[in-house]
RNA sequence: GGACGAUUAGCUCAGCUGGUAUGAGCAUUCGCUUGACGUGCGAAGGGUCACAGGUUCGAGUCCUGUAUCGUCCACCA
């Protein structure tokens, strides 16, 4: 028998587990046909991250998840892995190298290559080992990385495979570019942000009328792009101006007035400027009326000047622009300012020239990019893009016939409201970390060849000087392969084949859009099956005062303080108390406390079991040895094991916890232990070993139950409960089993717990409690309730302060002078002496009268109404004639208690 | 503008398929040096379940609408 410490220490045992069930393998899994396989890919935190309160919420429910389901005798594969997070590592890489007075064009590709791994492999496994930290039972001899050969050789098939089939293009569009990134970003990659900012009524004069056609705009500074100014042609005002033209201030630059639906004759003067190089919804009206597109803003935020139009001519002329390349504009004295520079020169320039009407404050919403959060330009850029309708139609058919679910099922409504909406992902990134993009120009011809590996000659001419396309792709684009490249794909794996599909993919809801349609759609697409056949989504962890964490507000709080200084277990069980699935949750540090608590009582129940162990020898006990009390515990715990069993199954791992946690802090320390007490205290008691046997089985459910939650505390009193060194881990999750349900049991010790609880409330109130004077107690009730009390005297008595218990047939003989407590089964009178108040009784008892009355009148007038009694069940109206007798017949004894002390 | 969520004890939140609000943690009050645990034990107070209608014998729970807060999506020339 080994001993646990006499204190509760969570750092004194966390480390030494894990790393003896890493030790011991078994977080590993493999190809195993005897078993059925269960698999969650963990979603790949970024290498530059730091563990988060997201990361830890995650990954705890993953564990939990895995934990469970590899007791249940899965074979769980835990798949763990990082992700390379192009734009956010490019920054952070930058941002370092500018501190030493480097830039990226002073190394050259390679040489910011060769630094951003070294940043991966110094920081990579800082992630990693924080994951341990918290208990996180991964597989991690399968750990991968997004820019591993392995993942880079799916990304390379799969952008083949879609270009061959016509689903990825490259194309002038307008795209989300941040000039601070320098890069384009993906329509879900914008974040809208409410700023103050003006409109500004412009006044563009007519050519042919001379009038001033007032129009107003937000952004003054792109009006020298303007290459039409648009009306609705059932606009009857401007009827006559069809056909017309205007001269475009400050350039004196003729533009066409056109008709287009997208003029709104409801807002502001019902014209509107149109610039298709800077503005989506120009450029469709631009495509619809083929309007030229003339950028006038640089990739990095300024006003173009007579070099870029120089340079862009030259490039349309060499023929090996794509369609669609924008001329650009010498923007003249503006050249070279910056856009805020030039809105401000220019409005001053329009103004003097008549030109600006007035200014008007308004709020409006500003897309910033979701990294930097630098106000984002929409460009004309040629970049790659996945035409994303005929991949998104199998992939909302996967969710909407049932073969995907969600859980909680309202997000289901959030990815189809996605994936119904969703435009062409541009996937190109002006990036160097990341997967270059598998496409080469031939230099003489300008053919594009789409390869997976370095073509030798042009296809088209022969020619040898082929350049690789600079971009990298978008990190999603590897991370949505992560579900099967890991697992060896393209390659048909043995554990692709096992453990492909996986089963339950756990994420927040902020990225299903971003990642878990991605993942729906590109599986289907590429290996025809779903990745994974359910969603678990969970909510943001956020501060007290329910801010979201962030750096920026500096409220974040590091896990790894909080394991510091309340154990792993105790944070990961805040993670999951009282809160429904899908709903953020608040981080409180009383909650953190109040876990430890937990765990720490558990602790010590353990030692209290593992004291009296000795004294005992439990190797021949059976069913039939035990007594009412061990019945009942055992017939309890079976009833939670079943319940629990079927919350986890539905994924309501929160109320898993609360059912378990509300059992063995109540039901098995409170009350079944504090009931074993005096037979254990007692030298000659004869079923002591039945005692310290259900102690001891009915901890180790109560063990197993909680180790996916809590599994440090667990493991350390289960090897130390156990006489052999096998682990909890690897242990068998328990199962409910007919021979342990004992529902006579159950009643009987429910009765005492009544009576024991009215009497404890008794003497409270009658102020007996401070003494602590031990009472005699005379029981009075049916036959069988005596049998109960007879039957359970010993515990009964501790637990009710009595020195001496009589159960009476009849209540003659029962001294007045005493006070009583009145449950549903039985009348226990309490003859006090000289501690009685009589005043006080009468009062308590006029109390009780009246609420019972209140009851009673309740329940009568319930079955009093004749609706009830023809329409509800037959069970309800049962039960509640039921409690009517229970009531009446507490009220009847109640009052004649009353009448006795009347006298 | 569209979708979704929240509104229950002083605070933070649970409440599954309608049946006395069974609530939990923290906080509060009173009492406990009970031989596992004061990171504890016992007892107690505290709620017209946002509001208005409806369905029903019966609604925190289902339906409709309103208000406040929050999130996501779309858009605002």
């Amino acid at each position: 028998m080994k001993e646990l410490s006499k204190t509760y220490n969570p750092s004194d045992i966390e480390k030494r587990l894990y790393k003896n069930w890493e030790e011991k393998g078994y977080f590993h899994a493999k190809v195993n046909p005897d078993k059925k396989p269960y698999t969650i890919v963990m979603p790949p935190p970024n290498i530059t991250g730091q563990l988060h309160m997201g990361h830890a919420m995650d990954n705890t429910l993953q564990d939990i998840l895995i934990r469970w389901k590899r007791m249940q005798g899965y074979e769980t594969l835990w798949q763990p892995g990082t992700d390379h997070a192009s734009i956010a590592t490019e920054a952070k890489v930058v941002e370092a190298m500018r501190r030493e007075g480097i830039t990226k064009d002073m190394i050259g590709r390679d040489g910011f290559l060769e630094r951003a791994w070294a940043w991966r492999d110094k920081y990579g496994s800082h992630i990693v080992s924080q994951l341990k930290t918290l208990g996180s039972s991964c597989d991690w001899e399968r750990e991968r990385f997004t820019m591993d050969e392995g993942c880079s050789d799916a990304v390379k098939e799969v952008f083949v495979k879609l270009y061959n089939e016509g689903l990825i293009y490259r194309g002038n569009r307008m795209v989300n570019w941040c000039p601070y990134c320098n890069t384009s970003i993906s329509d879900a990659e914008v974040e809208y942000e409410e700023q103050d900012g003006n409109f500004y009524h412009l006044l563009y004069p007519v050519k042919e009328t001379g009038e001033m056609l007032e129009l107003a705009t937000t952004r003054p500074e792109t009006m020298l792009g303007d290459t039409a100014v648009a009306i609705n042609g059932e606009d009857e005002r401007y009827a006559h101006l069809h056909g017309c033209h205007v001269i475009l201030p400050l350039i004196n630059k003729e533009i066409p007035i056109i008709c287009d639906e997208h003029a709104d004759m409801e807002k502001g003067t019902g014209v509107v400027k149109i610039t298709p190089a800077h503005d989506p919804n120009d450029f469709e009206v631009g495509e619809r009326h083929n309007l030229p597109r003339v950028r006038v803003f640089t990739y990095d935020g300024h006003m173009t000047g007579p070099e870029d139009a120089k340079a862009a001519d030259e490039y349309i002329a060499s023929g090996k622009a794509a369609e669609g390349e924008p001329t650009v504009l010498d923007c003249g004295k503006y050249a070279g300012m910056t856009t805020m520079e030039a809105r401000k020169v220019m409005l001053e320039d329009l103004k003097a020239g008549g030109y600006l009407k007035e200014i008007e404050p308004l709020k409006h919403d500003v897309g910033t990019c979701y990294r930097c959060h630098s106000t984002i330009e929409p460009m004309i850029s040629k970049q790659w893009f996945v035409k994303m309708v005929p991949l998104a139609k199998p992939a909302i058919k996967a969710v909407e016939d049932g073969r995907i679910r969600f859980v909680p099922e309202r997000f289901t409504k959030t990815y189809l409201n996605w994936m119904n909406n969703t435009r062409d992902w541009c996937i190109s990134r002006q990036l160097w970390w990341g997967h270059q993009i598998p496409a080469w120009y031939c230099d003489d011809c300008g053919e594009t060849v789409v390869s997976g590996s370095q073509p030798a000659v042009c296809p088209k001419c022969g020619g040898v000087h082929l350049t690789q396309d600079p971009d990298t792709l978008d990190t999603w684009f590897s991370s949505a392969l992560w579900p099967f490249s890991t697992l060896g794909w393209p390659q048909q794996t043995e554990d692709l084949k096992y453990f492909y599909p996986t089963d339950t993919l756990v994420t927040g809801y902020d990225i299903i859009g971003f990642w878990v349609s991605r993942m729906i759609f590109s599986g289907l697409a590429y290996t025809d099956e779903i990745p994974f056949n359910t969603v678990y989504i969970h909510g943001l962890v956020r501060d007290s005062q329910g801010r979201k964490m962030s750096k920026s507000l500096g409220n974040g709080i590091d896990p790894l303080e909080v394991i510091d200084q309340y154990g792993a277990d105790a944070l990961r069980m805040m993670l999951l108390t009282g809160n429904a699935p899908g709903n953020d949750m608040r981080f409180y540090y009383e909650r953190v406390e109040a876990s430890r608590n937990f765990a720490n009582k558990i602790w010590n129940a353990s030692r209290f079991i593992m004291m009296n162990m000795e004294k005992a020898d439990t190797t021949g006990v059976t069913l039939a040895d035990l007594t009412q009390a061990d019945k009942w515990i055992l017939s309890r715990v079976n009833d939670v094991i079943r319940d629990v069993t079927d919350n986890m199954d539905k994924f309501e791992l929160g109320i898993a916890l609360g059912k378990v946690y509300d059992f063995a802090w109540d039901e098995f320390c409170d009350w079944y232990i504090e009931m074993v007490k005096p037979r254990l205290y007692n030298e000659e008691d004869q079923t002591k070993n039945a005692a310290i046997w259900t102690l001891k089985t009915v901890l180790i459910q109560i063990l197993k139950l909680l180790h996916p939650y809590i599994p440090f505390v667990t493991e350390e009193i289960f090897t130390n409960l156990q006489d052999e060194e096998e682990s909890i881990m690897i242990s068998s999750w328990p199962v409910y089993k007919d021979e342990w349900h004992f529902a006579d049991d159950e009643r009987a010790v429910e009765i005492i717990k009544e009576a024991v609880r009215a009497i404890r409330a008794t003497r409270t109130e009658m102020n007996v409690a401070p003494s602590r004077k031990a009472s005699v107690h005379v029981v009075s009730g049916d036959e069988n309730v005596r049998a109960v009390f007879t039957n359970s005297k010993n515990f009964f008595a501790t637990l009710s302060f009595a020195k001496e218990v009589f159960v009476a047939a009849d209540k003659e003989g029962i001294s007045e002078d005493a006070v009583s407590s009145v449950t549903s089964d039985a009348t226990i009178y309490i003859p006090l002496e000289d501690l009685v108040d009589f005043e006080k009784e009468r009062e308590r008892l006029t109390k009780e009268q009246n609420r019972l009355m209140g009851e009673l009148k309740r329940s009568e007038g319930m079955l009093a109404n004749e609706k009830f009694l023809a329409k509800a069940p037959i069970e309800k109206v049962e039960e509640e004639k039921a409690k009517r007798d229970k009531y009446t017949q507490m009220l009847a004894s109640v009052e004649e208690r009353l009448n006795a002390l009347k006298k």
